[in-house]
RNA sequence: CGCGGGGUAGAGCAGUUGGCAGCUCGUUGGGCUCAUAACCCAAAGGUCGGAGGUUCGAGUCCUCCCCCCGCAA
């Protein structure tokens, strides 16, 4: 099949790999174009056009896809195309242009968490299983026929980037199967039960401000699913402490614990060392943070400089102004 | 040239007005102990990011460069 591919972040390399290395023709790539700037200097291109760079890959990048691509697209006369994180909404013309339309790799058990955050909402809600799901493009907000799914468990441990990589193969996989099928005319199409649909929202960083009088599970599902982004934070002070890695703690706590504020660090003198914050049903073991200038690190290595001290604690504020 | 923080032992940090380079953790060796991730004693480990400059003397002051990080976009 002559297959365009539409994708732009991490997630959607697994797929165009799997695609490349079939025996399909990937004939074109498009990827949103270059965001200005990690720090002010340079351009990045998204991990999808390095990909087709190193490996020689004819490339677009539209600004607007419905407005500037559809020329283009319907020269190159694909059969298939496929979409996987792209990033941008396709109109009906382009919709239109492949015999066999448009597939979209999701990473949800679709009609669940439709939109842009399905891998980190499934785990800031807590939820013990997620998927990924291909299915048929149209015009509403990941509401095609499903075309096929597969399941998978969300780790007690895992982050929402772990997890997404994990999805990205299972999805990859599934792609395959489910091209065969479309080629074979035998993939089926199943329409999505509308009362179980949600949709999800981008995170943004107020929405991973920690609240530390909830339970530690619920802060701990916040921490993991907001890894790598926007990342969980909270106030130490006047300074901003991304919290990139936790676990409920499994210490008893002493009558002086039992009294401390929540958000307050710990003494953990009696257990191993470890950073230990007072939650609203107990406590929660912080493993990984980052302060301000800082690099990611272990949250105990914090302790040996002093950088933080047991008695601190932290604000459990809704909103950090920035 | 968007704003700001930072580079000192393997790791995290301190280092006052320039004057012998330190702390915590880890590592190694020894001790204590029924035992230990706990405790005690000892040791090893540094071109203070790089280059130049000022000075009797620079981790510290000046100039340029490199690298890391946060924010804003």
């Amino acid at each position: 099949m002559r297959i365009v591919f539409l994708g732009t972040p991490d997630f959607a390399i697994n797929s165009l790999d799997v695609l490349v290395k079939s025996n399909h023709d990937v004939i074109a790539v498009v990827t949103q174009p270059d965001k200005p700037t990690e720090r002010g200097n340079k351009i990045e291109f998204s991990a999808i056009k390095k990909y087709c760079i190193t490996n020689d890959i004819p490339l677009f990048q539209f600004p607007k896809i419905s407005r500037d691509g559809v020329i283009d697209l319907r020269a190159l006369a694909p059969d298939l195309m496929v979409t996987a994180a792209y990033g941008q909404i396709l109109s009906q013309d382009i919709l239109s242009i492949p015999r066999f339309g448009v597939i979209n790799v999701h990473a949800s058990i679709l009609p669940k968490y439709r939109g842009a955050s399905p891998i980190q909402t499934a785990i800031i809600r807590g939820d013990t299983e997620t998927g990924v799901t291909i299915m048929q493009t149209e015009i509403g907000l990941d509401t095609g026929d499903i075309i096929d799914v597969v399941k998978t468990p969300i780790f007690d441990t895992e982050t929402a980037g772990e997890l997404s990589n994990r999805l990205a193969e299972l999805g990859a996989n599934l792609l395959l199967e489910v091209i065969e099928k479309i080629e074979n005319g035998t993939a089926t199409y199943t329409k999505q039960e509308q009362f179980d649909a949600s949709v999800t929202t981008k995170i943004s960083k107020n929405d991973t401000v920690i609240n530390w009088e909830k339970s530690s599970r619920e802060i701990k599902n916040l921490i993991l699913g907001s890894n790598p982004n926007p990342v969980a934070r909270t106030l130490l002070g006047d300074d901003l402490v991304k919290i990139y890695r936790a676990k409920p703690a499994d210490i008893e706590l002493d009558e002086e614990m039992q009294a401390a504020e929540v958000g307050t660090i710990l003494s953990n003198s009696s257990v191993k060392k470890g950073v230990f914050v007072r939650t609203g049903d107990g406590a929660i073991e912080i493993l990984e943070m980052q302060l301000p200038g800082g690099k990611v690190l272990p949250a105990k290595q914090l302790l040996n400089g002093r950088k933080i001290n047991i008695g601190d604690k932290f604000k459990s504020v809704i909103q950090i102004h920035l």
